[in-house]
DNA sequence: TTTATATATTTGTCACACTAACTATTGGTA
DNA sequence: TACCAATAGTTAGTGTGACAAATATATAAA
């Protein structure tokens, strides 16, 4: 394989990644869901797990601080999401979603399963195993010294 | 494998999208570039086709017409690209790179190259090809009609 | 020739990514 | 107590991505 090859998969995996990101988000569209797709990401991971500061969130989710603080702003916006003073630490809050994102997660959760299983026509289970592998590889040789997950 | 299994791959391909071009970048700056990774793949293709309209361009890289613009407004500014009128259409531009930017192609090509290997340790020849293979396969499960590539 | 349609590019708006710098607060230590 | 490093979060600046709409020009149809 030569060098020039080599360099080619930063290409597709941009290309894929926007397109994925793009399909999903145009469903998100026609169904009037109200939310981005990265907005769907953060409400969804608090939905599994009932409190969560910033931080521990921009963790989950692998978004930096700056973006999450504007993701979150426009949830609280929407009146999906809401900051509440930390009790004892006053710098930081505790995010949690509202009745209105609860009733918003169990909606389209079944929609969005079914907007994301479309990429994986013509692709087998084990397909799909080496793609999180490869995908997992990739992440953790650039990652420096941090191999989570 | 359960629906909520299948959703897992949109969050990881972003995820690795987002580090191989963060990765990159960093070194694009530690190296003094002067160009950003998008702005490198513009560069390179220019180099490889004497001639291109901004939409020829447009194609070849996957990009929407506006964020082309405004890449190439940022190498018309660093002196690296020209926008040359078409001599019969006066809607269009003929792209080409200046001598300055030739010779940053030139002295930038394999410094990349090496960069872009870095994300394939641990990995084979053959997951190379998977990879590829299954990029392609999602693009275009997503492409609706157009299956180029 | 006039009209309609298509093409090439730009502009504007919103959202997200990354960096750097900043505020406020906490907790340890001298 | 006073200091100082670490932490939580925000703000600002630049670049990119998607989408819609606008402008200018070209080309085909009536």
């Amino acid at each position: 394989m030569t060098q020039e090859q080599y360099s080619k998969y930063s290409f597709l995996l941009d290309r894929t990644a926007r397109k994925v990101k793009q399909y999903a988000q145009q469903q998100f569209k026609s169904g009037d869901f109200d939310v981005t797709v990265d907005q769907w990401l953060v409400l969804k991971n608090l939905s599994e797990n009932d409190v969560l500061s910033q931080t521990e969130l921009a963790n989950l989710v692998f978004k930096d601080h700056p973006t999450l603080t504007r993701i979150i702003d426009l949830l609280c916006k929407k009146g999906y999401v809401e900051r509440v003073p930390h009790p004892q630490d006053r710098r930081s809050f505790q995010l949690h979603l509202t009745e209105t994102g609860i009733s918003k997660v169990t909606s389209l959760r079944p929609e969005i399963h079914h907007i994301r299983e479309k990429a994986w026509e013509k692709l087998s289970p084990h397909d799909f195993e080496e793609f999180k592998r490869i995908l997992n590889t990739i992440y953790q040789n650039l990652n420096g010294e941090s191999l989570d997950q």
